[in-house]
DNA sequence: ATTAGCACTCATCTCTTGTGAGTGCTAAAA
DNA sequence: TTTTAGCACTCACAAGAGATGAGTGCTAAT
């Protein structure tokens, strides 16, 4: 019992790796042949009919081999030891990318797009960190002209914010640099998505020399972060799914590069598991969007300090190498952390 | 003599227009029928073999009709009078993306590629106002942490820059100041690519109380400068590519879509026109990229004030509608102006 | 329980053939 | 001299016919 236990699991894996290195169907005589199993076609022809009844494997055609379904990729995903090291080639080109004089949190993040993309040969994505979930840290107001103040914002995810925002009134710096200490006094490390219920508290006890000062003040930041740029994404490596030769009918892969194209799209996709950390696996039917019906999605969460701030991965066939793939995204996503734990030092 | 001038350019131009309503080869019978021209298919293949001798037209095979040569296509754009008008609707939709409540010149560029892919359906592109060909016209020092310098630097083209800049000295609020305001006397409109020369000359010279505080705040935004991030492109509906029947061959076509992911790339072959403003179209092999020996590439400079700023415009097959596209083009370009002006008035 | 044997399936390749839109050339008509 | 009708020719493309071979499921023997 446990002997045939084992040998499903042998069949089942053997089916998965042959599929994923060749992207052929895979039927028993390649099996005995390549994976050398003590068995004759016909003992392994049961098994795979087994496993096909159970709905881990399919046929293409009556006269085909077997591919795995999503639940078959889903159950040997599962049952992957998450382990796996990287290569030292691996290693060392993703330590050569981000080599260490880059500063700029946006340059760290695009370099990322690309270098999942190139390790992994698939699409590669990241979020930009969220503006509106990370920390006030600090502003400064400037007039620039009269009736023209720029407004800086320096947050927590080491996001640095300017708006320029237009006044009906004449104000002085006087003024605002009493409008900036009121706010940078009182919103020290608050969310950005939580500072207006936070100043609208305040305002109202407020009577004191701050009076009509906070009211400005909250106008003005107000503004500044409602026109905050929603949400940037990077994305590179989208050709790459043209290499494979599950994606060589065009009308089926147009879909899927049209939807790379829609941000709103790519956001609602990577969204739902923005608030977590872990690695999230979708393969085929699993993605919420159809047009991923036949990609598999790994994305992780980046942090910065504790918090989680962005979102990374890649899209590529379903038919990937699952554990090469989850331990390079898991990895650079801990690359990215680190240098954004650097940079905001 | 006139008469068979006239005849020769009426074909041509039927060919040309025939073939890129359908992507079809054209054949003598087939302009008879839809062009209603008055001789017999013998005659306009005696005129065809003409133009084909010349090099304006080709054959895909001996037995098939003309397609256009590159040469005819630039004939045909040559001959094109400039001023074709947009319909009701092209002005509208472009009215309506371009809602007039956008204040951020981010959104207006990103935008700006998604309504030309869209209108054109066709990849649009455009490189964000090239930061260091602006002009300087303040910077604020502010000290954010010890040691730990934020600059801000706001630019003509509507470009505002932040850099951290970190410190090897303490260094307290009022030299900033005096730093700053040294910095904004000196360079005032000064384009930043020269900002470096400028300064070296003017330290020289300098010999008063801001010997040292000249130096120190020169170091500074040269390192901000420097470090500026070099190139932005937002590129929309490369996914159109794969609408054309040109391009239902996945090899040539992969290698398209991989060249519009190279900014490196776009950048060389949008940055010959970068000085001028005026539209350019490279038909075919005219462009300087292999890749785009079956594409048409129109470009053409978006200003701020009199300034050529960026440059925006299409990719897509040679065959293309070309007064309607470079219309659209023409007019995007200018609403782009304006946009930026708006925003930075 | 395993496997040899066998009939069957079906995608894929190759070969053939037919079709049709196109050609160029020549000689007759305008 | 220009135009065109007529004709033989070309060639991509589609449809059909076998042949091939990797695979299957089932049954009966091991």
């Amino acid at each position: 019992m446990l002997e045939i236990e084992k040998r499903r699991k042998f069949i089942m894996e053997a089916v998965i790796s042959s599929y994923i290195d060749t992207a052929e169907p895979v039927g028993s005589g390649t099996i005995k042949r390549r994976y050398k199993i003590n068995l004759s076609p016909a003992s392994i022809r049961n098994v795979l009919s087994d496993l096909e009844r159970e709905g881990y494997l399919t046929q293409p055609h009556t006269s085909a081999g077997r591919i795995p379904t999503d639940k078959g990729y889903r159950y040997y995903v599962n049952s992957l030891t998450r382990a796996r090291e990287l290569e030292e080639e691996e290693r060392e080109f993703i330590e050569e990318e981000y080599d260490f004089n880059r500063v700029e949190m946006e340059e760290i993040i695009e370099k990322t797009s690309y270098v999942l993309s190139q390790i992994t040969e698939q699409a590669g994505i990241i979020l930009f960190p969220s503006f509106q979930s990370s920390r006030f840290k600090r502003i400064q107001l400037v007039l620039v002209a009269p009736q023209v103040l720029l407004v800086v914002l320096v947050t927590g995810a080491g996001l640095i914010k300017n708006k320029l925002v237009r006044l009906e009134e004449d104000i002085n710096q006087d003024e605002l640099d009493k409008m900036a200490r009121f706010l940078n006094d009182e919103l020290k490390d608050i969310s950005l998505s939580e500072v207006r219920d936070h100043l609208r508290k305040k305002i109202k006890q407020e009577t004191g020399p701050f009076f009509f000062v906070s009211r400005r003040a909250a106008e003005i930041i107000r503004i500044a972060i409602a026109r905050s740029y929603p949400l940037r994404i990077s994305l590179d490596g989208t050709s790459y799914i043209l290499d494979k030769p599950e994606f060589q009918d065009i009308a089926r892969t147009k879909a899927i590069i049209r939807l790379l194209e829609n941000k709103e799209a790519i956001q609602k996709l990577i969204g739902r598991d923005m608030s977590e950390p872990n690695m999230k696996v979708y393969i085929g039917k699993e993605n919420r969007s159809e047009y991923l019906n036949d990609c598999t999605f790994i994305s992780q969460g980046y942090c910065l300090g504790k918090k989680v701030v962005g979102r990374l991965g890649v899209i590529g066939p379903r038919r990937m190498k699952y554990a090469r793939v989850m331990s390079l995204v898991d990895y650079i996503s801990n690359v990215v952390s680190c240098n954004l734990d650097r940079i905001n030092r």
